[in-house]
DNA sequence: ACGCCTCCTTGACATATGTCAAAGAGGTTG
DNA sequence: CAACCTCTTTGACATATGTCAAGGAGGCGT
């Protein structure tokens, strides 16, 4: 991997056209690239469907369900908050609660989807 | 990434519950992953598009329009070959043609579609 | 046959990624 | 305050990934 990826700001919902509108430009596509590798590892799969199916969630239940460590989950949370498709955690007692941003991913799915259009 | 990842076939379009419908098994979490993955880069999601603009094109095409080697496109190609998002390359005189498979990319947008279901 | 296309494969490489253990940072409860 | 929880950061690591140059493989044209 020669080439240095831009770092840009993901954390807003993705806004423009349909991949399958026309060809995409490099910078768009690396706006959806990003987003999309975020959520392309089993366990951030795992992580964002946790989220999406019961609302609210700390770390210390996502660590065991998934099966990995709570840094590691930790870490993937980051991965996800900095591609807005998690809420920043809430700290509520001793616990830091996340909760799925469905409208990103959802913007995300209208710009790949080729029918959506 | 000290554990390797299971290695499967994905060449068909992916067909399990939403992410968002409950939480997902480890298994079905690697199936969308792996989809996933062979979309997240920049240049594979310029492919995509550009296969899905125009419906067949061939390697010498894309090459100059995403700016890398022909080689390395080749190689980003059989990605998302072994991902079922774009068909078999078919050979006609000296160039080999490719085509989106809309209907694989369509499924992996309905299971991650939060909306969707 | 020979040279010339287009394309794919291989090898090598620099960089990115996922993982954990260990150590900090915040907060709670004796 | 001190012990304890939960969570994040840091450092280190093994592996995966994206890229290219060089060399084949298949096909066309003279």
């Amino acid at each position: 991997m020669p080439k240095a990826l831009p770092v840009i700001d993901t954390t807003d919902p993705i806004c423009c056209a349909p991949v399958a509108a026309a060809p995409m430009t490099d910078g768009d596509a690396l706006e959806v690239a990003l987003r999309l590798k975020a959520l392309a590892d089993p366990v951030r799969v795992r992580l964002m469907s946790l989220l999406l199916a019961g609302d609210e969630v700390c770390t210390c239940d996502l660590a065991p369900a998934v099966g990995v460590t709570e840094a590691t989950v930790s870490h993937h949370l980051s991965a996800l908050k900095k591609a807005g498709l998690i809420s920043d955690g809430e700290r509520r007692g001793m616990n830091v609660y996340y909760r799925a941003r469905r409208e990103s991913l959802g913007a995300l799915c209208r710009v790949i989807d080729p029918a959506c259009c």
